[in-house]
This record gives C-alpha cells, structure tokens and sequence, in this order.
DNA sequence: CGGGTGTTTGAATAATGTCAAACCGAGTGG
DNA sequence: CCACTCGGTTTGACATTATTCAAACACCCG
C-alpha cells in the first residue's frame, strides 16, 4: 500500500483538488483539513454533496477513465495523500482485502448520502441545519477519538457552505442559525460550534445515532 | 455464486422485503418490478431513497450485524434472488472479481445518490419531477437494451412516490405534472410516462447523460 | 484608513405546503 | 347491471416557508 502511494500533497484553503467534468486520475485519502465533494448547476448554484474529514477517501471512480460528475476543493488548508487510480484494479487484486475494506467505505459513504438525502428532502431548514451541525460535531469528535463532548467544536464552514449543502440560502441559514441561538440550542460563530441544549438538540435533529452521554 | 444463492423469491406488491431497523441477514438481486428504498422519519414522512429496477443489488451492509437504517418496499410484483450475507465475506475473500463488481456496483449507488442529493437540494419543484421521470425513463430504457426511444415507458409510481423521493408534496407534484402536461412537454398518467418534448424535458432536467437521439 | 468578504436585518415576493372538497376509475357485493 | 366504497388524483383558497433584494454591519487584512 505503501509503496503504491504517489505522495502527499499540501494544499492551501480554496484549491481546487479535482473539478466536475476532469479526469484527473488519482484518488486520494484525505490526512489533514476538510474537503468539500460539490456539484455546479447550470444555473450556476453548487450543491455540497458531502463534506470529507481528515481519513475521507475520495476520488475513485469505477469506471476507469470516465470523468467525474463532481469536484472537490478544500475548505481548509489540507493534506491529502494521493494515489494513481491506474494500476489500482491490479492492486485489488493482488490483496482482495483491500477491496473489501473499500467496500466497507463505500457502504459507509452510500449511508451518509442517503443521510444527506433525508436531511434535505424531509426536514424544515431549521431541523435540516440542527442536523448538519450535529453529525458533523459527532464526526469530528469521533474523529478525534474523544470520548467525551469539547465544549466547542471547530468546523470551519462558512454559512454559505451550509446553504450550499442543505438546499438553503445563505441568508435563511443566518436567520435558522439565530434562531437556534436564541433558544439557547447552540451557537455557532467564526467556525466554531458550541452545543447548549443537547436534548433539545438531538430533538430537532433526529439523528438515529446519539452516542455519548 | 450461484452455489451461493439462497433461492429466489416472488412478492406482491406492498410488501415490505425489510423495515427500517431490521437486520434481515440477507442481501438481494433484483429480478424482475420495482422496488423503493426508504426511510422514515418520527414526524412520520416517507423518504424515498432509491428506486431499484431489475438488475439492482440492494440489502448489503458491510458492518455485518448492524440494523439497516432504511427499509426496502416493493412497488409491484417482485422477483428478487436473495443470499444470506452470511459467508459473503468468505466468498469476496475467495472471489476477488466479485469483490471489484461490488465496488463498482457501489460506486455507481453512490452516483446516483449524489445526483439524487443535487436533484433535491438544488432545484425547483418542476425540475425535479422533470429530472426524476427523465432519468427513470433513460434507466428503463437502458435496462432494456433498447436502442430507440419507445413512445411511452412504464414507471409504476404513484404521485406520492414521486413526492416521497423528491421532498415534496403529493398535491404539489399533481400541479407540476400538470403544467408539464400543459405545456407539452411530458405525460404521465397511470404509470405510463409520455415525452412529448425531448429537447425540453432534457434541458429543464439538466441530465448530464442526454444520450439516445 | 480603505476595500473585501462574510454576516445580519428587514421588507416584499415567490415557491411550496395545508386543508378541504370534488372527482375519477377500479373493484365489490347486491 | 347497478350502487357503493376506496384509493389515488385534481382543484381552489389560504397559510407558511423560504427566497430575493437591498442596505447596514462586522471583521480581517493590507
């Protein structure tokens, strides 16, 4: 594996990695930073289809060469590894356990999608930002290996990012965003998330998962 | 692998071939109808997730025993193949190839549920049934290897699938309908699905795959 | 100090949901 | 063959949610 590696690569906050209708040929695992997975409408609007935390593989396409429907540009300043996709097909089959822990990936990444649809097809944008702000505190804390709640989380999404993923406008998540401060659920300023109301919180948001007392 | 098949199995439509919560323990091929993944929320609406045509593998859940979040409910008669997901590692473990199909397979879900994602959050009410039908129409067609268009393509959906997949409201979805039916641009009407104007449908769905002249 | 980007606020507007009633076609029992 | 129910669809009036536009504000950075 490692020696498949291609190398690592440090990216400041902005770039680019890959954009929607390139073929960029590599794939990468996502060491430091946050990624966004978008899409760009005709119409020009961009819908964030997922937001990828430090251990995210992104990038693999099964059809060979096809290019990618998506992009993806970083949030942050980043580090990403990066692979070449050509020869991958032989690297599987040279260790069948590699393909499995893909698979095991790519349920994971499916699951969260299906989230990510509910989030936006079924919820009011008030529950839609609870939620999103929830799994991705739970995210980051899991991530970290914490095994307690930090008082405030960093996620250094700009509001519109927020929009961008839950179908809103920016200006409609600044109105949810207060609104869920003046019921002392949560607030959320300059990047960073504090969690008043736990409760309350998971009420709104309805995440099937609510691990950590 | 066909050693490895369970049998098949043939339900009428309505039933549930799992719920969300369950762990049935099985995985599934499609063979023949339509079948609707969903979810549903405590406020009580229905999100559909996926419809699967005839070839889709559904069930699979690489956690091994973990309840799956969403239920799978058939929208006609159905025919599936079904496998006991017992052992199914020992047998990717023996069948790479089989493992590589997975992924592909699993890709592929995922696109579709990014486009689905984009579908839902990024566009207006008319675009989305627009998107919807088209695609399913393409999907249709595609699974039957025609090389031409058919005049009308059955899709078995009531409009309140068509809402439960795309966030909306039943009543809402019968208006659009309506005015693409006015505006000559597509009739659906009894599962029967129309195009009347291709070049129309194809740009208010914005399908990045426009193939088939 | 000035310019840029992101956030907040308010008012007007458009898109979508809700409720309720009417309609329609398919199946069913008399 | 008819009347009846039943689920799905259609329609209209109205309520709510979310978007648009525009301006003010805040903050960071040069």
């Amino acid at each position: 594996m490692k020696k498949f590696k291609k190398g690592d690569r440090v990216l400041p906050a902005g770039t680019h990695i890959y954009r929607p209708g390139e073929e960029s040929g590599e794939m990468y695992n996502l060491l430091d930073g946050w990624v966004a997975l978008y899409r760009i409408l005709p119409a020009g609007r961009r819908q964030i289809l997922e937001f990828a935390l430090p251990g995210h593989f992104f990038g693999y396409h099964p059809n060979a060469e096809a290019a990618t429907a998506h992009g993806a540009q970083c949030l942050t300043d980043v580090s990403v590894c990066v692979f070449p996709r050509r020869g991958f097909p032989e690297l599987l089959r040279k260790h069948p356990e590699m393909g499995m822990a893909l698979n095991s990936i790519a349920a994971h990444d499916i699951d969260r999608a299906y989230d990510h649809i509910t989030n936006v097809g079924a919820r009011s944008a008030r529950e839609r930002v609870a939620n999103l702000l929830l799994e991705l505190c739970l995210r980051v804390t899991r991530q970290k290996n914490s095994t307690t709640w930090s008082d405030t989380v960093d996620i250094p999404l700009a509001q519109h990012d927020i929009a961008d993923a839950l179908g809103l406008t920016s200006v409609y998540v600044s109105q949810m965003l207060k609104s869920l401060r003046e019921q002392k659920v949560l607030v959320f300023r300059n990047g960073q998330l504090q969690i008043l109301d736990h409760a309350a919180l998971a009420d709104l948001a309805d995440l099937d998962s609510v691990p950590l007392p």
